[in-house]
RNA sequence: GGCGCGGUAGCUCAAUUGGUUAGAGCCCCGGACUGUCGAUCCGGAGGUUGCGGGUUCGAGUCCCGUCCGCGUCGCCA
């Protein structure tokens, strides 16, 4: 090593020692006789001084000049700082270290900014300049805390005896799912492999393979659009178990959750992790995800609805749709007559036609400008239906099951954001579980797998799997931390007719399907066990447990919105011959 | 693909209703300075207002197109 400590080891108890330190320039103050450079690795930051006795004019000289963010290796004696000079700031502000040797090991290039400048500059600038960027202290915290956090995993399965076997990057592409990153084949014209959207099919083939318990912190790639939690190459921590049932992946779960929380943040979370069905979680909340750190329900009125003569809540529920509202408690004084004409407007990207809304008056009464259409006795009803009191908005959607659902969840989400509804360090977590095994393609009238096409039903639903698709329910489970999927897993079909028939509901021929997933319907002939199991989004618990609202954030190098890398230039034109090679043609698209 | 927000000096931002030579702080360059820690003080440089077109006597500002970044809907088994 050619340093002796790091930028942030030295204590006054090291004062008198003779030290080599390497790090970046942090700041640099030039006082002319004497320069004070701030010197900064992962480890902290060291008061480095150049003046007389110890250093001489020119090596001070030499010192002014350096540029911010050059590496240097300095030697010199820690020293105590003089009485009143301390800086309470820094871990290292009792000492400094008085240079009496100096060197640049790499100039730095004048940046386009520095890793300490309080205002951050625009994200495109940090990706493109990300070396930069990650030297961040709150980008090293956060790629810290990924490591913690991964280690964590891979040591606690280690400990329950998972075998980590790694499956490969280069598959096959998949009839259903998302879309599949392809990459050409140069052996096989007209080829393609696709990248996994998650090791699926091989976990399961380790487990007809008798591995039992297998565990892999994968790579996993899906060619859709961006989000604020979504990023083209993501990470899984992958496992799938052997003779289990749905009890036994959350029990093992919960325990990965509450030593995780303990260890990274120090928290204690009770288990079991509490559990919800599906359907329980969209009549409560409106969605598969509910952010549990607050309360406000979702409350159906549609019986009251039908009662009214106000056309659009009437209409609705004649129609066999909902009418469905919150209580946004003390909503009547945050949200003024123009705001609710904004949430109006944001309804309406979810599809809902508009906003019905009541006050609750300090007498108690309702009002709003639709009051007039219901008798007194229905709008007493719907106050008591949401327990409204003095001070708070109701809100209501009327509209088909899936409109109300999405508006009001959105809803909700934005009260709970822009109402501090929730502590802001809060951790909550749960079990959604008991998904549908299918829902319906309304364009096409084809069913999908909700999760995917080796769910297993739950036992008692079998026999209804080709009566009623639509009411068979699935052994999958989904982990959610506050409001964010965190996790999703099932028990997998371990009974190659059984999986036939799913794949024939799902219109997946049975040519299609032995062309695809021959090898796991053969394999669900030679001694398959039961099996399930869970990936858990790495980057969304990284993020969920850092308090970060953006996946960029815990990711070295993510990609844009567009998915490109703005650092490499990735994605890229390749040469005429490489296109040759490997059977491609490009052709030109109108757009 | 749709909707919304944004793009002005290396960086972060400002610029009245469309009106003089597009400003400030930081950074950078030069100078002064032995106790700073956002060092200070003096001086200086730095602009195709993302790009292309249009309206206008006149456009950073208005209109159209386009590129890029972000959020979101669709999409994401």
């Amino acid at each position: 090593m050619l340093r002796s400590h790091t930028c942030g080891q030295l204590r006054k108890s090291d004062i008198g020692t003779e030290v080599t330190l390497c790090g970046w320039v942090e700041s640099k103050r030039d006082h002319g006789g004497a320069v004070f450079i701030d010197l900064r690795d992962r480890y902290g930051l060291t008061q480095v001084v150049l003046g007389p006795p110890e250093a001489n004019p020119e090596l001070i000289a030499e010192a002014s000049k350096v540029p911010a963010e050059s590496v240097i290796l300095i030697k010199g004696k820690v020293a105590d700082r003089l009485e009143g000079k301390t800086n309470d700031k820094l871990e290292t502000g009792d000492i400094e270290v008085r240079c009496h040797h100096y060197e640049i090991l790499n100039a730095c290039t004048t940046p386009p900014f520095t890793p300490g400048q309080s205002d951050l500059p625009g994200e495109d600038l940090r990706l493109k300049y990300r070396f930069l960027d990650l030297r961040r202290s709150e980008m090293q915290e956060a790629l810290v805390r990924r490591s913690q956090i991964i280690k964590k995993m891979r040591d606690y399965f280690a400990e329950r005896d998972f075998i980590d076997v790694e499956t490969p990057i280069l598959g096959r592409s998949t009839p259903e799912g998302a879309r599949d990153y392809l990459v050409p084949s140069r052996v096989h014209a007209g080829h393609f492999y696709a990248l996994p959207q998650s090791p699926q099919l091989y976990k399961q083939i380790l487990m007809v393979a008798g591995f039992d318990r297998y565990v892999q912190v994968a790579k996993c790639f899906r060619d859709e659009d961006l989000r604020a939690d979504r990023q083209p190459e993501f990470t899984q921590l992958d496992l799938e178990m052997s003779f289990v049932d749905c009890d036994d992946i959350i029990g093992m779960i919960d325990g990965l959750v509450a030593e995780t929380a303990k260890e990274v943040l120090g928290k204690d979370i009770q288990l079991p992790l509490p559990r919800m069905t599906y359907d329980e979680a969209m009549r409560r909340f409106g969605h598969d995800a509910p952010d549990l750190r607050f309360d406000m329900e979702i409350v159906d009125v549609t019986p009251v609805a039908k009662k009214t003569e106000f056309r659009v809540f009437r209409g609705t529920a004649d129609a066999g749709n909902f009418v469905r509202g919150m209580r946004v408690p003390g909503g009547a004084k945050q949200y003024s007559r123009r705001q609710i004409d904004v949430l109006t407007e944001f309804v309406k990207e979810f599809g809902a036609k508009g906003l019905a809304w009541f006050r609750v008056e300090d007498d108690g009464s309702l009002f709003s400008p639709i009051a007039k259409n219901f008798d007194e006795a229905h709008l007493a009803e719907i106050k008591e239906l949401l327990a409204g009191t003095p001070g708070d908005l109701l809100v209501f959607l009327a509209d088909t099951w899936e409109t109300t659902c999405k508006g009001l969840y959105a809803l909700r989400k934005r009260f709970g954001a822009e109402m501090k509804l929730y502590d802001a360090d809060a951790l909550n977590c749960s079990w959604i579980t008991e998904f549908p095994m299918f829902d319906k393609d309304e364009e096409t009238g084809n069913w999908h797998a909700m999760h995917h096409p080796f769910t297993a039903p739950l036992a008692e639903d079998l026999p209804k799997l080709e009566s009623d698709p639509a009411g068979c329910r699935a052994q999958a489970y989904d982990l959610v931390i506050n409001g964010s999927e965190a996790g999703g897993g099932t028990i997998r079909i371990h009974d190659s007719e059984i999986q036939s028939k799913v794949f024939g509901l799902l219109g997946i021929d049975e040519k299609t399907a032995e062309d695809r997933f021959g090898f796991l319907l053969n394999a669900l002939r030679f001694g398959a066990p039961p099996h399930g199991g869970i990936a858990l989004g790495v980057d969304r618990w990284v993020m969920l447990f850092a308090g970060l609202e953006n996946i960029r954030e815990v990711i070295a190098f993510p990609k844009t919105q567009k998915a490109s890398d703005l650092m490499t230039d990735a994605p890229g034109e390749v040469d005429a011959a490489q296109l040759t090679e490997l059977h491609l043609k490009t052709v030109k698209t109108k757009s």
